[in-house]
DNA sequence: TATTGACCTTTGGGTTACCCAAAGGTTTAA
DNA sequence: TTAAACCTTTGGGTAACCCAAAGGTCAATA
């Protein structure tokens, strides 16, 4: 057997146990240098120690809190240095409330427009496709998204009234 | 010039700048076939009719509503064979829903979290990174995502009080 | 007519955060 | 000793495009 001197030394496998993720992830993480390793060089195992682990279990909560791997590689970086990476973690959470708040409305609005077409087009018979026309439901729809309106309304499908319906 | 017989054949730019989507979106969904074009012989340009821009916006309307270009070809090879694609355009519809309601509720949960520490955090001084801990903000976060509740909280960071603040 | 600029083509690489398969070496327990 | 269970690297795939390069084509102008 090769020689991890420390007492703490963790292969892949059992530092992706640790932190119940996938050893590939540990892996994609040690490629992009965001965990470090101690590479055996006789076997080429890579051995973990517990500062990984605890750097493996910060990256998993940064992502909870919506940082992508590059803004957690430039927090990470900035500890390295000494530096305290908390006014950048501040900042970076800061600017994530605006996005998630458009998110949240984005998607509040699109759960709308779906619900509204759904009830829309329960008691319609089912079209048949022409040259131009795939789908009246689809391509008759309003798209009234990006206003942050709480109703969204779908339009009628043609007065002859041959669109999707219930089977 | 080549010989587009049909009086409103359009090349790529033109076709581009009728639905608003970049050249390369029209190229990218010519390669998947879910647009057709007429290739020329001689010089290779693709020409786009009316139908293409027919199938062009309603590629764009069913993205709106949350198909991806798979759930699209699907849709389109439906009616390519003259079936009817509405009832796979309700079920798919249909299974948004459920998927939408989670994913807005995950991000209203997620903007609960980041609000909380933000105020939390607001002020204490900044903290040193040591070797364990980057930033004691995200390391000694509660995760409480995946539960459907309208408040979640963070943990006080260590008693000692050093962590991320105003700068 | 020659040239210029705007257009077109294909190929191939990049994005995000991984997952998966292949081919092969190592370790460990029976 | 042998087989299972681990490890390695390489390379390709995901979704829906964007972008650059290298080169051909077209339309208008000088």
């Amino acid at each position: 057997m090769a020689n991890p001197t420390h007492a703490q030394a963790m292969k892949v496998g059992e530092l992706a146990k640790a932190a119940d993720v996938s050893a590939e992830t540990v892996r994609h993480y040690t490629r992009l240098g965001l965990i470090n390793s101690h590479q055996d060089p006789i076997n080429g195992y890579h051995f973990y120690n517990r500062q990984a682990l605890k750097h493996l279990q910060f990256i998993r909560q940064a992502q909870t809190l919506g940082f992508s791997l590059n803004d957690i590689q430039n927090i990470i970086d900035q500890a390295r240095h000494g530096d305290s990476p908390c006014p950048t973690v501040r900042d970076l959470l800061e600017q994530q409330v605006p996005k998630t708040k458009a998110k949240i409305a984005a998607l509040q609005a699109h759960l709308a427009k779906i619900e509204a077409a759904l009830e829309t087009w329960q008691a319609m018979p089912d079209g048949t496709p022409n040259g131009d026309s795939i789908c009246c439901l689809i391509e008759e729809w309003e798209d009234v998204s990006e206003q942050t309106q709480s109703h969204t309304s779908a339009k009628q499908p043609t007065s002859d009234g041959h669109c999707c319906g219930k089977r």
